[in-house]
DNA sequence: CAATGTATGTTGAATATTCAACAAAAAGGA
DNA sequence: TCCTTTTTGTTGAATATTCAACATACATTG
């Protein structure tokens, strides 16, 4: 059996796991190690999302660059930490964020597919239960996310379109209905409601959007 | 056996799983039922933050109320959707949000301590895996929710005062140093690089702050 | 230690937001 | 339907932010 790296052992997400277990983990999901230099870009937003990444040594940092180029700090994972869990374990295909090591690093990467295999028994319910839970909780992971990509924008404008336009996404469809008020619009932006109302207005007034209470109509 | 509820078996967090499991997993966690009226408020913060809410039918939002009594919607459970798991899974000991039923709603409270008994055997380091998992993603989960607390307000003082505040909190002292440079502080706290220095200095010469580059002292 | 590059601080003009107050429109009840 | 309440839209003044440009302080390296 290989030697497992002492960092490994005392990653918290292996932490009270025999070698044994670590290495059948390891071995069903394909770890592969990574060494990093200082500013690399360890993975790229659009790179596919089904991979855990363990941080063994060094740091990374969870970045969302706009289309102008402005950074935003989504969170940083250090020795021990990891990262990437939330996209693998949702239905997510792509990475909407990229990871980048300011210093030099050692990953080590997992596919988060790799565990299902093996688990069968389901004793009582607790392993299915357990997968559940990390299912939801990734995807309310991402929801946060979302509520970070619309409410690190600087505009009111810039926030209630990128809002839009993720709700239609959601909605598949360039017309779709909110489920929120002017009042609860402007908390979830974190914007001030006249000023918010007035926006949609000149967005309606130059014809970019119809709308009507809380059903909206994105042209182009 | 008591009967189970369709919308409980329908749930995500409990699909999938056995009538037998079901109810194994309720009786360890205490399972008991809400009926909340439209507008109640199902959890107020500074409660006890131990239990998980299923949403059986109606909706609940959460919800952050600063001091000045400003609103911060942070998300939203519908029916079938859980709450209240990140502060139940990570050692936080009590509700920093609160928990508001717009409409009329029915409640499965779910303790968390439950889960963890009964699952010795830990088969090949599979379900401690699970736990470490749920762990960590939810006290990443509270790290988001911190920085949605801190990017919800809506001056630079304020999201710089806020930040500040909780580093010292969770320094367990008014002094201190921050994880970030000037430009990397103002991508997290979503405003810009020289305002933020401004703002730094401002408070310095009012004496609120003492800092040097990442060192910072809040005066009382 | 000097030179260079990087990080931080400072300023003023342009722009955007908030706030308060009120108008208009829609919803709900009697 | 009429009246009341709630929601949404509108406006202008006060305030805050962004942006760009530059000054200063700090760090690094040769």
């Amino acid at each position: 059996m290989k030697i497992i790296p002492e960092e490994l052992k005392n990653s918290e997400l292996l932490s009270g796991i025999s070698e044994e277990g670590i290495a059948g983990i390891l071995d069903s999901c394909e770890a592969r190690k990574l060494i990093c230099a200082s500013g690399e870009t360890v993975i790229r937003a659009g790179e596919p999302a089904d991979r855990i990444g363990i941080v063994l040594s060094g740091v990374v940092q969870i970045v969302r660059t706009d289309i102008s180029g402005n950074n935003s700090i989504l969170g940083r994972a250090g020795a021990g930490d990891i990262f990437g869990e939330s996209l693998a374990f949702s239905d997510e295909a792509s990475m909407p964020v990229s990871v980048v090591s300011p210093v030099d690093s050692e990953i080590m990467m997992l596919r988060a597919s790799g565990l299902s295999r093996g688990t069968d028994p389901y004793a009582g319910g607790m392993i299915r239960f357990r997968d559940n839970l990390i299912r939801i909780m990734a995807s309310k992971n991402l929801s946060f996310n979302r509520k970070i990509e619309v409410t690190s924008r600087r505009t009111t404008r810039e926030k209630l379109l990128a809002y839009l336009s993720i709700q239609a996404r959601d909605a598949g469809s360039r017309e779709f209905d909110i489920p929120f008020d002017r009042q609860q619009l402007a908390d979830y932006l974190e914007v001030d409601r006249s000023g918010l109302s007035a926006e949609i207005g000149k967005l309606r007034r130059q014809g970019i959007i119809e709308s009507s209470r809380s059903h909206f109509k994105i042209n182009v």
